[in-house]
DNA sequence: AATGAATGAGGCTTCATTCAT
DNA sequence: GATGAATGAAGCCTCATTCAT
């Protein structure tokens, strides 16, 4: 029993200076003399919860993935279901924002490694599907219920997670606009939705 | 001077290996004595040209800066002159999708390592910018020839620096859209200009 | 603690290697290998303990200039006092000799790398700027005290240490003198004090 | 004829670098590839003309070898033979000072070096002997003529040794002495000769 | 459980030396 | 003769991993 918590402290300790040092210098330079130092443990103790600095890092993927997955799946149905499309994507936009901002510095992490070592994406690669496969069932019963124009849902898909990413990317990374996010959305979804041609011959 | 050759061709040879290794195992585990093996050359040879892999990732990407510059910069103008600003838009697209391919593994590169470690970012800063600064004046352009709506000019350069992004780590890394490629780009800008909406109670 | 028995230990093993193999090939020569194999020490483990060659080095000095320091700064002032100034610098000579002879390699050392490498020579330079001090003290109490004769301190200085060095460096290194070393002192002493010139017209 | 020249100027070239090299970064650190620089010569011709770094010192002290000795047998003789024993013995000095002074670059290199690694010491010991010799010789006729007290003549030649290379080192390392070299070496000789000590009781 | 000293494989870097031009 | 690009052995250093305490 008291052995139970010491181990889930211990490990918490690992887990909150890896979320540091990982910040600080980056996943590919962090070595696991850093996150011994960082903890305050000694290095042997390290190998008592993990094998190397890549598990660590799935570890803190894994606390992420679950908010995200529960967040988006909770919400898509009601997205959908929304009588006024618009404001369902908005909604479901900034629930997701929110479990960013939450696990902030763990995001910034998975936006910054998820494309960069092979077998890196891997442990990333859910985080692609899942976006993937939420925006392309979002628009395909909006192209279904004739909401939406017929264009392909993949490329669609990778417009607005590409999209996605780099805004999240420039407010969680390099602090950009730290208030005005949800504006910021909101304009994401009028631009993805309406276009910014003007209907000049109208 | 039949030494000048000489010299030229191990760099090359350094930068040929370099570019196969990167693809096949990233860029962060690179090891010099990768790029020694795959290029056939002795480990001090290596220190006569570059000092660490960072430099010849930096040498690689010179390259192919000087000619998407050169693309951008040269067909900016055309594009914006045009009439027609869609095809415009679409020309230039594809101006650069030809760069992009022929330098596609070094590009591939850019893509992927241009958001990972702090150090490289820095690197690949230039990237960044041009492109930033090249969907920004278009836009701006755009807005005040009264052509497109007024929305913020540097999250629509997220937007579409985004999408692309994506759209072409798609094509150069995964093989995906082999040919049609350049019927994907004109559904993009369609998409960024137009929207997905449908237009219903008109 | 035992562990830190264990660190103590390992740091004189390295020391102590380091001592033998400096006699054997000299301090320029010596390289980490060479420590390490004598120590019969892993690689890793030197850097444990020291960050190059030269800090083993100044360990090694270190060690002695704590006990030169002891025996010259004790018995100044008792040579000083005493009423046969001659018995009195016999006595100095003599303590420090036996300070040098515990410490012969170490001496042997300091001796041989002190006027070599310039980044070495700061290394010693506390050896140096000690005994010129001492000597010059006490040859200006012996002026002042109308026991000596009016010289240049500084000269006296360096020529008592030069003769010093030579004698002790035969006598360490080269093994001469090997038991009438106290003989040889006095026989110094007595030349600095009166000359080898005869009064032949007294 | 003109191949002969040319091959002596470039031998030439390789020595003067030699020399300034070993007077700013020292004899042990000097590199081959740090005299090449210098003498703006290609690698490979060092190789035409020597081995490795410590030929060339061998070279340079070789110069200066045959110049000591010509002064020092030359004026050995007149020195002994003179009436006034000191003034003869102060001759002696200062025209090993004026040799030492036009070659001061190498002499300060001989004194620096002639300690240190056993592998030097076997190529400068010919002006540890050389000295030795000459100072014992002096002595021995200065014993035997009844000028000079009955000490033991290699002990003198030590300390004579260890107070000329002291003082010499002082004087072309540090600059110290620049002008009044030579009223110390009268002072030198002074001491040796009478002493430090006071005649009291006369 | 936790510790941290010790290990040695693996990667980095320098530099003497060769050799084709 | 002179050149300097290429070489690879030798030394340096880091760091994941083990293990006795």
């Amino acid at each position: 029993m008291r052995q139970e918590k010491r181990k889930e402290l211990t490990r918490k300790k690992i887990l909150e200076a890896a979320k540091q040092v990982f910040l600080q210098k980056g996943y590919a330079t962090t070595r696991i003399a850093d996150l011994v130092k960082k903890s305050r443990l000694a290095r042997g103790t390290f190998y008592l919860y993990f094998q190397d600095v890549e598990q660590v890092l799935n570890a803190l993927l894994q606390e992420v993935f679950i908010d995200i997955q529960r967040s988006v799946t909770e919400l898509q149905v009601e997205a959908l279901d929304h009588e006024n499309f618009k404001i369902g994507l908005s909604e479901l936009a900034k629930s997701l924002l929110a479990v960013f901002q939450k696990h902030s510095a763990v995001v910034g992490l998975l936006l910054t490694t998820m494309n960069s070592e092979p077998s890196i994406r891997v442990q990333t690669a859910w985080f692609q599907e899942l976006t993937q496969a939420t925006i392309r069932v979002m628009l395909e019963r909006g192209i279904q219920s004739g909401r939406l124009k017929n264009h392909d849902p993949e490329l669609m898909a990778f417009l607005v997670m590409g999209g996605l990413r780099e805004v999240v990317t420039h407010w969680l990374i390099d602090g950009r606009y730290s208030k005005d996010i949800a504006v910021k959305v909101d304009e994401m979804i009028a631009i993805y939705m309406n276009g910014v041609e003007r209907e000049t011959q109208k």
